[in-house]
DNA sequence: AGCACGCCGACT
DNA sequence: GTCGGCGTGCTC
């Protein structure tokens, strides 16, 4: 008898050893099992010989699931996940499959379904069926031929198959069985270079640098300004793969952006099998394209952060756009980040791995400069020229409006030029806070410790960290006071000052108020390139990867706030910020301008952006983060804690803190401190930070630690391990 | 995570 | 006298 070792989607570092009976399960299979009073799908990890469990604990694979079992590279890279971000086995593989093969009951799809003919079907003679039948005739002829077709195939020889299917195999003259196996990498493509646009000298040795190094892991740091075509260089790449025969997996940051490249790939590559995978789909689109992808059919995964755990068999390619984008980081369950993981993956696969990005994370900066990945360059802009950045100091002579009259005069040039502006604002809303003129109270969100935020449109205060909604009160309940007014400027206030100041300009505001509904941001994009708006005043979504040839100006609003920020990340990301913003602008022939409105014109920051000088920027953050101790120089790990009780978490914050104590060999553990949003939605925050120069001591360090925190059993306080947090 | 078991407060 | 609160413990 043979024990199979599997992994459950349960909080436990532990494998369930079962039975598998009469049935040959494979390692890497999905097989469903009974679990206490219930049944789950577990992922089988061994096949061993003996259990430590007495025989009579032992309960029975009830069955293998229709699929094709999960390649060892993809065990090993879950594997690699749940020891480094520490988090059980079961429940990383589980995070990663789609949620239809998470049941026990699972059936593929009808369009994964080959049919056979049985004995009778092989009696019937496709002459004797009656003369008008014709589809009939033509399917039975198409079975006798090939013995053996899958439903797709069924569908090409008649219309009617689907029908004809359920009749015969009612009839007895097919059988039905479920196709496991993979599928036939499509043909190589001859044909695929003819529509390539010419590179640039630059792009054409990143692809040809980057291609010599196929069938071999070799990370390379593709650092490229906006409007280089990074593109370009991943879609020659993507395509030289492809005609290879091999797979190539493309990351991308956001869902919004997936839409628009998915169409492009397409429009590119007629005839390659594209499928995209990310948040937006439901349950059995996202169940159906990781079969093809899984099988080897899709020969291009355009993803999100979770794609990057797809099985592909024929895998020869990486690429991770925007790589130092937050959104890679999972910021829940198994907190991944998955640049790190894509890195990884190429690696155990031996593939190349490109990490793109205008401006590259200190990780990716660092690596590259110790040599650990390959550092390509872009530094021209093939279609247009760099947008010229301005600083517009705000700190002297600050008249009350949100703008000053020099930038006013520059949106009336793009307004006589019928051309269009983006004012970039970082805040929707109207505005910030309701504030009594009297007293100074202003209203507070009562679950966090936060301000709301007033939205004049809906007529109500809303809490922009945990969506609680307050009606607008009349009068100010700390003083009676009530001349209560809007402090600041939002989105929406930005929007009505810019219409009262331009009565003729067509404004569009672009948030995420404005753009809930399912289709609203895809319309908005049109509009923009319908040329039927003037003025666009938009937050962050904006920001990212979009083409909008007529905007010739874009005007930044609030960036010093983020310099506020307490966060050693935070130069950064404002740089990363202040730089994607300025790549909306002058896109195609006509050249762009960017105003960045401070109080701090001559912070190295914006001296350092005014030069287009990322390189001397991040060079001066490492020096900055190495003196002081600070990623990427060390690898830290957050405890993140909480309750509703705040007496609680402090209590269970101070206990971690003196479990860490006898086990910090080589790390240092920091004080408890809440967290930078101390109350969110009604939960008061702690956290406390580990950090060390050494990973592996790191690592030797968490697992005691988790183990003790694990036996301190606090029910109420939900509790995490953040490694390699990117918030600190 | 589920899902049970188990021992203490307000209700038909 | 029961319904049900969520603490504790287990699942191969």
């Amino acid at each position: 008898m043979s024990i199979v070792q599997v992994a459950l989607d349960v909080p436990v570092d532990e494998l369930f050893d079962y039975d598998e009976g009469a049935l040959q399960v494979p390692v890497g299979g999905l097989v469903a099992v009974p679990f206490g009073r219930r049944r789950a799908v577990g992922i089988t990890l061994r096949r061993v010989a003996h259990s430590k469990l007495p025989a009579d604990r032992l309960r029975s694979v009830e069955r293998i699931l229709p699929v094709t079992p999960l390649p060892k590279e993809t065990l090993a890279l879950a594997r690699f996940c749940s020891d480094y971000y520490r988090f059980p086995l079961g429940q990383v593989l589980a995070a990663t499959l789609p949620t239809a093969l998470r049941r026990p009951s699972f059936r593929l799809p009808s369009s994964f379904s080959r049919y056979r003919l049985t004995p009778l079907g092989h009696s019937i003679d496709s002459e004797a069926l009656p003369q008008r039948a014709v589809s009939a005739r033509r399917l039975l002829i198409a079975f006798k031929r090939g013995g053996c077709l899958t439903s797709l195939q069924t569908r090409s020889v008649t219309s009617r198959s689907a029908a004809l299917l359920r009749e015969w195999v009612q009839a007895g003259w097919i059988a039905r069985e479920e196709d496991m196996s993979d599928g036939e990498p499509a043909p190589p493509d001859a044909q695929m270079p003819s529509q390539e646009p010419a590179l640039t000298a630059a792009q054409q040795q990143a692809v040809e640098q980057i291609a010599s190094s196929f069938r071999s892991y070799s990370p390379w740091l593709l650092e490229g300004i906006t409007g280089s075509g990074k593109t370009e260089v991943y879609l020659q790449l993507a395509a030289q793969v492809c005609a290879r025969g091999e797979q190539a997996l493309l990351l991308v940051p956001e869902i919004n952006l997936t839409p628009q490249l998915e169409s492009r790939l397409k429009r590119r590559f007629p005839t390659v099998q594209i499928v995209s995978l990310h948040s937006g789909l439901n349950e059995s689109e996202r169940l159906v394209r990781w079969i093809r992808a899984s099988r080897g059919e899709a020969q291009l995964v355009l993803g999100t952060r979770l794609a990057v755990f797809t099985p592909m068999p024929r895998l020869g390619l990486v690429i991770v756009d925007e790589e130092h984008d937050a959104s890679y980081k999972q910021q829940e369950g198994v907190r991944y980040h998955a640049r790190d993981v894509a890195v990884l993956l190429a690696r155990e696969r031996q593939v190349p791995i490109v990490l793109g990005s205008a401006t590259p994370s200190l990780e990716a900066v660092l690596n590259a400069r110790k040599g650990r990945f390959g550092h390509l360059m872009l530094s021209e802009r093939p279609l247009a020229s760099l947008p010229s950045i301005q600083i517009v100091d705000t700190a002297k002579g600050t008249p009350p409006d949100p703008l000053p009259s020099s930038v006013l005069a520059a949106l009336e040039r793009r307004l006589e030029r019928r051309e269009q502006s983006l004012v970039f604002i970082n805040r929707r809303g109207y505005a910030p806070v309701l504030l009594c003129r009297a007293c100074g109270w202003s209203a507070p969100c009562p679950r966090c410790a936060a301000r709301l935020t007033l939205h004049l449109g809906e007529r109500a205060l809303r809490c922009h960290y945990c969506g609680h909604r307050a009606s607008i009160h009349a009068s100010c309940p700390d003083c009676g006071n009530q001349d209560l007014r809007g402090l600041g400027h939002g989105t929406q206030r930005l929007e009505e000052w810019l219409a009262g100041r331009f009565p003729q300009a067509r404004i569009l505001r672009v948030d995420s108020d404005t753009t809930r509904r399912k289709h609203s941001f895809s319309r908005m994009r049109e509009q923009i390139h319908e040329e039927s708006v003037d003025i666009l005043v938009g937050t962050q979504m904006l920001a990212k990867g979009h083409d909008f040839p007529k905007l010739t100006l874009v005007i930044v609003v609030g960036a010093d706030l983020m310099l506020y920020s307490t966060d050693f990340r935070a130069p950064e990301r404002l740089y990363q910020q202040l730089t994607q913003v300025a790549g909306r602008a002058g896109r195609s022939k006509l050249t762009g301008e960017v105003l960045v409105l401070t109080q701090f014109p001559q912070h190295p920051l914006y001296e350092a952006l005014l030069r287009h000088d990322f390189a001397g920027f991040a060079q001066g953050q490492l020096i900055e983060r190495e003196r002081s101790g600070f990623p990427p120089f060390v690898h830290q790990v957050m405890l993140r804690a909480e309750s509703t009780s705040e007496k609680t978490v402090v209590a269970f914050v101070s206990a971690a803190a003196r479990a860490a104590a006898p086990l910090a060999e080589g790390v240092t553990v920091y004080d408890a401190v809440p967290a930078p949003m101390p109350r969110l939605a009604g939960r008061y925050r702690w956290q406390l930070l580990v950090q060390s120069t050494s990973r592996a001591a790191l690592q030797r360090f968490l697992a005691g630690w988790q183990e003790r925190l694990r036996a301190g059993r606090s029910s109420a306080v939900r509790w995490a391990l953040d490694v390699d947090p990117i918030d600190a």
